[in-house]
DNA sequence: TTATGTATTGATATGTTGTATCATCAGCAG
DNA sequence: CTGCTGATGATACAACATATCAATACATAA
């Protein structure tokens, strides 16, 4: 993971090359997000917010600035949580179009990786003999990390 | 997929095999599902039983039947979309602990398959080299069914 | 038959999440 | 200053999910 100044100014860098504000709103989320290695929701990004400034986040506001992050490849959001997380190759010029996800089921830990093309491949098989013509970029896998114990589904 | 008279039947028979009743709202829920396809939600499990007949199926009943045929393996409940869709198989004793889902992202059709177990190796191993120690046994995979064209995500 | 206990359902309230809508504010161009 | 645009604030609302308690049905024992 990158450390917090760095993903903060590449952040910057990105909306400035674009004409975009990086406004303070915008950048409290987004450091939230940073900070963490969990997967949050809007509304728990917000009071993460409303924690660390004297000023209250509206969650509209919130659900705002993820849409615009996600567009600036920032955050990914997990569609199967509805929630988000911080991209972690915001650095590199890295496949922002084909991902995977680990999410830990207890402590909603994610780990952003890469499966190999044999195990897409057979997925995507798997699919196409059961009349499915394409299976999402964004593949999403529930499991449980080291530090949590599978107890159900 | 199963004929309705005989899903219904053998439900009803899994029922009295334990002395639990197969009464008129758990007959009402269940053969909703039986009835289609596509992955319903709590809600729209209520309407549909509303349409079909002249009482008012309350919410709540719905979602305590619900949690009651997935006691009985009659039903599964996809955590990806918070819906739920009838079991392919519940005439065989097939595995109930290990199942696959491709869902339709526009239309919400669900298709029940099988990974090989090579498909499932590989995610698991890709899963273990990250930190996890486990996998759900639950996949859900999102993509565009036959009818249905990708467009995004 | 009545009484009693349990399972089931009904009804209401409440909490969470997400979206729609419009008002307000800040900053910049003319 | 005026007016425009982008960004944020504020409110209302819809969908989804759960908690809680009241009412009902139904089987069994007395």
């Amino acid at each position: 993971m990158l450390d917090y100044e760095t993903a903060i100014s590449i952040a910057e860098q990105k909306f400035i090359e674009q004409g975009i504000k990086f406004t303070r709103r915008r950048k409290q989320v987004f450091s939230v997000l940073v900070k963490t290695d969990v997967a949050l929701s809007a509304y728990e990004i917000a009071e993460q917010c409303d924690a660390d400034s004297d000023t209250k986040m509206p969650a509209m506001s919130v659900y705002r600035i993820l849409e615009l992050l996600q567009e600036q490849n920032l955050i990914h959001r997990l569609d199967t949580t509805n929630k988000y997380i911080s991209c972690s190759h915001i650095a590199c010029e890295h496949a922002h179009n084909q991902s995977q996800f680990l999410i830990c089921g207890s402590c909603r830990h994610v780990e952003e990786i890469y499966l190999s093309p044999e195990a897409v491949d057979a997925v995507q098989v798997a699919a196409s003999s059961a009349g499915f013509s394409s299976i999402s970029a964004q593949l999403e896998i529930k499991g449980w990390c080291g530090q949590c114990q599978p107890h159900s589904t």
